[in-house]
DNA sequence: AATGTAAATGATATAACATAACAAAATGAA
DNA sequence: TTCATTTTGTTATGTTATATCATTTACATT
């Protein structure tokens, strides 16, 4: 069993983040061949760095890093691939942030035909910056509820909550705290 | 009694739509005047462009009408108006769709402490371009279950369902028909 | 190996959304 | 009126995202 990282990094300030990462990749690795999808060099890497941390990274920080180690890269470079990393599931846009983060479930959907997509809620603290992937089934129930009830057929949920972590809560002082990217 | 159209647009596609557009004024003159805020003419009018319908309408859009009116008009007009309008409730963003929308309650919260602020959540349809702002009891217990189970204190709520609304799924064809804007 | 085809990437330009900073005007209180 | 505060005007720039077309790469077929 894996640290306990990608269940809570709330929780797990110093936590080994580089298994994180090998996780991630190797997930994606493996979705990507299930489907017939084709994990690029270049979308590997893209994908890697979004892993950097657990908080959301935007499309331009990553154009950046790419810069970094590519020399001249464009902006569409940077969006094709987290289009695909999205579209497979291998990453979710944090809407109310304009960013994104690597998807904290990759490997056990249960809603998965076929490609990778998948209704992604989150929490995301204020204070530490750190974004976490949440899968909670009374939230589901109430949402497929209320959508019942109104005749609506969902297709897409942005669900973001916003606030403090228990960590950065019990800190009082207003200082990154999770210090794990 | 107003008509349904506030309760429910999805419903009220041939509604009296100028009765909406009344009751968010009086509502928003009402409540900047207990506040002791100032809903200044750009301020009201911006409001009244927002509530040209039930679709959301992005910044840009606002200038351009206001640009119709005014002449020479610049982002930060608009901006700012929006700004004090989401801060005194009166309009929401959707952050999925970078766009601002009338508050669908405004004069009736339960959770507005002397500011108009309050949790937002919406339905839009992706065949109208309605969006519908909702509260579900249900969907406030889950949330706030979840919180509390996380130790995650809330403090700013983005939840947009997208999706098709009834009258749009029985319609099979893709075009749009709430034309209610 | 050569060819053809589709997918992926490169490159340029521009669109769309949003804010910083400072000046001028309007408002309301003293 | 005078003063302080808020609001609006103005200019410039920052940030995020896409349209378009050229080039390269991968890979199956001949
Ligand atoms: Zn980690
Ligand atoms: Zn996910
Ligand atoms: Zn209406
Ligand atoms: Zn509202």
């Amino acid at each position: 069993m894996a640290n306990q990282t990608v269940d809570n990094p709330f929780a797990a300030p110093g936590h080994d983040h580089r298994s994180c990462i090998v996780a991630a990749l190797d997930a994606a690795e493996a979705a990507c061949a299930r489907r017939g999808e084709r994990l690029t060099p270049l979308r590997r890497r893209v994908l890697e760095l979004v892993w950097r941390g657990h908080r959301p990274v935007g499309a331009y920080d990553l154009l950046a890093l790419l810069q970094d180690e590519r020399g001249r890269v464009a902006p569409p470079t940077v969006y094709r691939a987290l289009d695909f990393l999205c579209t497979q599931g291998l990453v979710h846009r944090l809407e109310s942030l304009q960013a994104f983060i690597g998807c904290g479930h990759t490997g056990n959907h249960m809603d998965d035909q076929g490609d990778g997509r998948h209704a992604a809620h989150f929490l995301i603290c204020q204070d530490c910056g750190v974004a976490v992937e949440i899968r909670d089934g009374q939230l589901d129930g109430a949402i497929s509820g209320l959508a019942g009830r109104a005749g609506f057929a969902i297709a897409d949920e942005t669900i973001e909550l916003s606030g403090l972590c228990a960590a950065c809560r019990n800190q009082s002082v207003s200082r990154p705290v999770c210090t794990t990217s």
